[in-house]
DNA sequence: GCCATATTGACAGCATGCTGATTATCTGTA
DNA sequence: TACAGATAATCAGCATGCTGTCAATATGGC
């Protein structure tokens, strides 16, 4: 017999859910969803990227890029600026008040990883980190590579 | 600094992301969604439940449910019968085609599962499934109950 | 320089997941 | 019984994430 309650996508989707849930409880007063503040976090470690740059860093789809860009942009936290090389990219760039949001959104994904992780240890939450990097894709994850 | 590549939310998502698209792979032969799929995992539980009941147990989304029962209704898998005693009401079936593709469809998953979890030990997926569900909501998950 | 091929970003179309509003029906209370 | 409030399902509207397609532009081999 088939039991979903036990199995691992299932519990990833939940996870997934009510992680997104609490960040967005946390930033919707900057009126933002959790793919947007994604979004700006790459770009918070590396401004200018093209929307394929930041497709292929943030694992999102090319196609789904477009329209966050276009609803942050509309928010006035980053711009499109025509790519000096290439006519066919653009290079996505934060307003100042793009970068300005850096501290006090971080601050909120503070919080909501606190509540996620309320019934988790500080040692747990390592190791969860390791197992996820490991089913993100990576073949092995040790603490000290050995090979 | 913020680093979002090492965000418990972020590595969630791309979690969720592959296991989606592992479980896609399989049973995309079948026309079906994971989602799809996991409604179906329900009924095969427990069958003739309503669509509230189905969204609770689920976690889906009340609204959402309604799709999925249409898609799989029309894809002849579940169907909609009357509730006996409250007409606002459907009881949700499995038709005889929804109750054969148990075996084969959790096989799907079965393979699926063995692909995503490639780098992980048992004992690693036990742990795992464990801090998932503590994430879920439970407040703590013993494998010896204590309290 | 010229052309086949690849790449960048846009768009249409679909499924999911949520909010909020609406309709039909049920339930508990006066 | 009558009515207020709760509940089951639907619908409209929005954002995300994916597939597939297209136009504009780059690039590499000739």
């Amino acid at each position: 017999m088939y039991d979903i309650e036990k199995s691992i996508g299932f519990l990833l989707s939940k996870g997934y859910q009510r992680a997104w849930a609490l960040l967005r409880e946390e930033i919707e007063v900057h009126d933002l969803t959790p793919p947007q503040f994604g979004l700006l976090a790459f770009l918070w470690l590396q401004d200018g990227l093209t929307q394929v740059e930041l497709s292929e860093k943030g694992q999102i789809d090319r196609t789904t890029i477009g329209g966050l860009i276009d609803r942050l942009e509309k928010s006035g936290l980053v711009e499109r600026r025509p790519h000096p090389q290439d006519r066919r990219a653009y290079k996505i760039h934060l307003t100042e008040r793009g970068k300005e949001m850096e501290s006090p959104l971080a601050e909120c994904a503070r919080r909501a990883l606190a509540k996620l992780t309320d019934g988790l240890s500080g040692q747990e939450v390592g190791e969860l980190i390791r197992m996820l990097q490991i089913l993100r894709g990576e073949r092995k994850v040790y603490d000290h590579p050995s090979c």
